[in-house]
DNA sequence: TAGCGTAGTGCAAGCGCTTACATTCATCTG
DNA sequence: CAGATGAATGTAAGCGCTTGCACTACGCTA
């Protein structure tokens, strides 16, 4: 008994108050079922004992806990940390406690941080992109604990996503680039293994190829983990080979904000000889110089309506709605027509 | 009832495998302690059930939940990130899960989550400062729940903490921007209130002002949030009192980036113009240009050492002892001799 | 062979709380 | 004024698990 805590339990209160367990119970849960002058009391004596009550205790009786769990790929990386922060502060808000843990972009790991999350009675939870087992779909469908994916939208999923169609986003700004005359295309991508968004803003890239005219299957693509180490390294990877491409699109922030630098460090003026695009509008992009050209997404509001769609899941046991947010191509500075 | 959960129960392992729901919990917390043939049936039944442990209830029957919270001041940037990565980590490896809450630099917060975190039954905190009310540090004692400090060090403090001496580190910089000849010196700081390490920042920068024949006083300080668009904002604030500053510290990384981005939109040449240094060595340190003379932190390895050193208090309920971690200076292109 | 130790297992008492149901009693109705 | 009503409170049954203690059976030792 490594924690044999102090604390005070409801019968010590309810001793203290001359009242049942049941009164106390009801003084902190349902205050208008008691009557003014006990509840009084009640609370008097729950404020002189420093009384709190026991959470698993409290889970155990009620079944319920008022806490929302949420499993991102990483916490080191800015990537999540915005949407997750407005997804916390909403369901602050809304009377909930946020769980968070980081799986590491390994599914296996996500399937075990998930059945930790249901096993400690998380009410609801919040996924990252759709790409996980059919096996841990229907666990969660079992144990009837609503999900809401994140930074991803597909309507014709079963599962509600609050997020956006990365395939769609990711071909605007390849279009953006194609649109000024790069036809030599370099792409820096994260690791596709479970990660949905990835491959789908891969896609994106080849439907903008093809209808530019571009044998998609020609370009060059190189796989990192995210960092911004792994941007430079594909950087040089890129350019290894002739011709060099002209223009370099990476499929977030974080690696384009490695790769600009690693272009500047070899000599390479950008845009004017290469152009860098990344994705997510974090900080980075707008910190570094050139500020890159990237895709503007909506953190805040997506940590946001996804908190807020969880919670009326949660509390309405409605089936709950899809909603797709808009990106937007934001011009900066690293990305120009080439040269030649 | 919101969530009637359809989870087998241990006792329905229990009938399965025809032992007793002791049995079963043994083959699940004291492997060893069964005979081989009972654990085989037990772990069959186990896998064909799809059983996970009740949370709760193994909480309540066993007063311990395997669970460390940490509490950061934000989560939105990366100033813990990659700390806390590393705490998660390591607590894994020990067997432990994490819990994170941000309290948004604000005191009555961080109550308000520590009582919740130890309510929940979380058998050891991380806490990131010193700075907080006596009658918090009581509560933890009484309820025995042991804490480290962390992004901090004071042997002098009761509490345990494993961090860097926040004074010397930033008088040590100071003393760089001082030697080169520097003596009109701005400062961007964080919001002083509930946050020592940017006061003992901030002392570190007057001893050493003071160290050269300056009058500590006379140096500017502008206070903001954390921030890109705080730092640029401050750059303004600064510049906009003449004599201007040659070189302006900062508290943090992601106000000197957004000074020094600000400062390249004014027109100023940085470092030939104008001298700026962070604190940290986040990546956003080295991906602006010039790259920032900043304050090399540990961050990785004070997150390890404060998961081992939490555990290690849980399980042998020892002491713990504070563990001082060392900084360094580190030159980059953002700091450089003034002009004239 | 009696006596003992030990490995393996079961029994059952909680852990602190919520809540369905039972009880009490003051108030109201006709 | 008897009886119905309903507000306020109490009673007690779990929630699913761990663990101290008791028990059995088997293999040793002397």
């Amino acid at each position: 008994m490594l924690n044999d805590r102090v604390t005070p339990t409801l019968e010590d209160v309810s001793k203290r108050a001359g009242v049942s367990t049941a009164t106390v119970s009801r003084c902190l849960n349902a205050p208008d079922r008691v009557a003014d002058a006990t509840r009084e009391r009640v609370m008097k004596a729950v404020a002189d004992l420093g009384y709190t009550p026991n959470f698993a205790a409290r889970v155990m009786a009620a079944k319920r806990t008022n806490t929302i769990g949420a499993i991102v790929p990483t916490m080191e990386n800015a990537i999540f940390a915005r949407g997750i922060q407005a997804f916390q502060e909403e369901l602050y808000r809304a009377g909930y406690t946020l769980l968070v843990a980081s799986a590491g972009y390994r599914l296996e790991m996500e399937e075990t941080q998930i059945r930790t999350m249901v096993a400690r009675g998380a009410d609801a939870l919040l996924l990252i992109g759709h790409e996980r087992s059919d096996a841990i779909y229907d666990y969660l469908a079992t144990q009837r604990v609503p999900a809401v994916i994140a930074w991803s939208y597909d309507p014709d999923r079963p599962q509600v996503s609050v997020g956006f169609d990365n395939r769609q986003a990711m071909r605007e700004i390849a279009e953006a680039v194609l649109r000024l005359g790069h036809r030599r295309l370099g792409v820096i991508s994260g690791l596709k293994a479970g990660n949905d968004r990835v491959r789908l803003r891969l896609e994106g890239i080849a439907e903008a190829a093809s209808g530019f005219g571009l044998d998609a299957a020609t370009i060059r693509v190189v796989e990192k983990d995210y960092g911004i180490e792994s941007g430079a390294s594909a950087f040089d990877e890129l350019v290894a080979t002739l011709p060099a491409p002209t223009a370099i699109i990476c499929v977030n922030d974080v690696l384009a904000a490695g790769a600009l630098r690693r272009a500047q460090a070899r000599g390479y003026d950008v845009p004017a000889e290469m152009s860098i695009t990344g994705f997510d509008d974090l900080d980075y992009a707008t910190i570094v110089t050139p500020a890159l050209t990237t895709v503007h997404v909506p953190h805040r509001e997506m940590g946001e309506r996804a908190a807020r769609e969880l919670v009326a899941m949660v509390e309405s046991a409605v089936p709950g709605r899809s909603i797709r947010l808009e990106t937007a191509v934001t011009m900066r500075g690293s990305l120009a027509a080439p040269r030649d």
